[in-house]
DNA sequence: ATACATCTGAACCATACGGTTCAAAAGTAA
DNA sequence: TTACTTTTGAACCGTATGGTTCAGATGTAT
């Protein structure tokens, strides 16, 4: 499972299974120049982590160089720079934290689509094993000046979760699986404004079984 | 009302208005020394505006000394310093624009608060009269390094206000306004989840209409 | 062996940052 | 008028920030 491996940060200690991986590799042709020292795929999760824990503009350089043990002239030829780093990793946590939003959206009726997308919000958002709350939220509400376009594309990955489920919701319309009295745009709103504030409750310290119970009051009144 | 005065940037082009009232005050006698070119309410009000806007992290010195019209001694001597301003101005906030809350709390019925708070909130955090979303959002979710306690400050800022939801709503459970499967202490979270994802949404571009839609859904389907 | 290619590490850079200093300005008191 | 008090304004400060540079290290190719 593909998706996993967003959270399986198994090669943070692993730095000597990638050295012995790629001298006994004999599939690929070793590259000319030296060798990196690094995984880039580690070295992109631990940069997760770290905007994950304190935002686009609370995270430093020496912030990311430490988490990820490489130095700056590495990160900036391997990443390109602070930006484009964390674009890389926004398109990370996509990949693999959020994957579960498109597994809940191929469920099969409005109701199994929502309730999963709740409950499954409740759990990740604050699980102990990674810094609560949602990158996209976390990455930075606001912003200063020069980090706009970072600002821009955050704001644009939020919408972008709610034309999904807007999408997916439409379809349960045309397909009649949602009640007549209920707009799918509507609900959709209501649904991403309740996994926004899960992620907001994350970072206060709520416990998955608080928010879920939440959740549980949301479902079992909902017009699904 | 005392409330409206967080709103009305009256002062901001009023300084001479400020310096008339100032020479023609004879109730209170002047203080010695070199009078100040502000009035202290309004470059707070200043202040606010930016802190809503850009963050704690993202907000700088020059960007406060510039809105509030001020330099950094006289900031310094009038606020303390930039932590001390924020702090300042999270109590500003809180009496002048969430003012609504302690409104909504004092209505008389668990239903009318909850309708309140949700639709007062939809209003209040799309207003396009102000920088969108809620301050105790927009301050920061995340934060680097040495901004520990501003942030532990504002996870205690939206607890105080679930804990007086809570409080509200367990009230009501005593006053048998409450349907008796409801646990007071869950709606409040599910309420206060809303209220944290309508500043999310505001923050995304969201329009307090499409908003207010999204919370006749919920309102017309939570036991209440 | 030398030549070449790529990475590392450590130093460096220009600018930004929050905070400080102090002479001059603008008032009151005597 | 001088003395005192408080504020302003502009310069300054030490440190942090994102980004750059380049000699040496570590590999492949000939």
């Amino acid at each position: 499972m593909p998706a996993q491996s967003g959270f399986t940060f198994f090669g943070l200690d692993g730095i000597k299974v990638h050295q012995r991986s790629m001298q006994s590799d004999k599939a690929n042709p070793a590259k000319m120049g030296r060798p990196r020292t690094f995984r880039e795929d580690e070295a992109l999760d631990a940069a997760m982590r770290v905007f994950w824990e304190k935002g686009y503009e609370g995270t430093s350089l020496d912030d990311l160089t430490g988490a990820m043990k490489i130095n700056r002239s590495s990160l900036y030829s391997t990443f390109g720079d602070k930006e484009a780093l964390f674009r890389r990793v926004m398109k990370q946590y996509s990949a693999g934290s959020l994957s579960f939003m498109s597994e809940a959206l191929n469920l099969k009726t409005a109701r199994a689509v929502v309730e999963a997308l709740l409950r499954m919000s409740a759990k990740f958002l604050g699980d102990p094993g990674h810094p609560p709350g949602c990158l996209s939220i976390q990455g930075g509400l606001a912003c200063g000046s020069g980090n706009e376009e970072v600002q821009q594309a955050m704001v644009d990955w939020r919408k972008a979760g709610l034309v999904q489920l807007q999408k997916r919701l439409q379809r349960a319309r045309a397909e009649g699986d949602l009640k007549k009295n209920v707009d799918p745009k509507d609900l959709a709103r209501l649904i991403m404004i309740i996994m926004n504030g899960l992620g907001v409750q994350a970072v206060n310290g709520a416990t998955p079984a608080e928010m879920n119970r939440a959740v549980d009051l949301a479902l079992q009144s909902l017009p699904l």
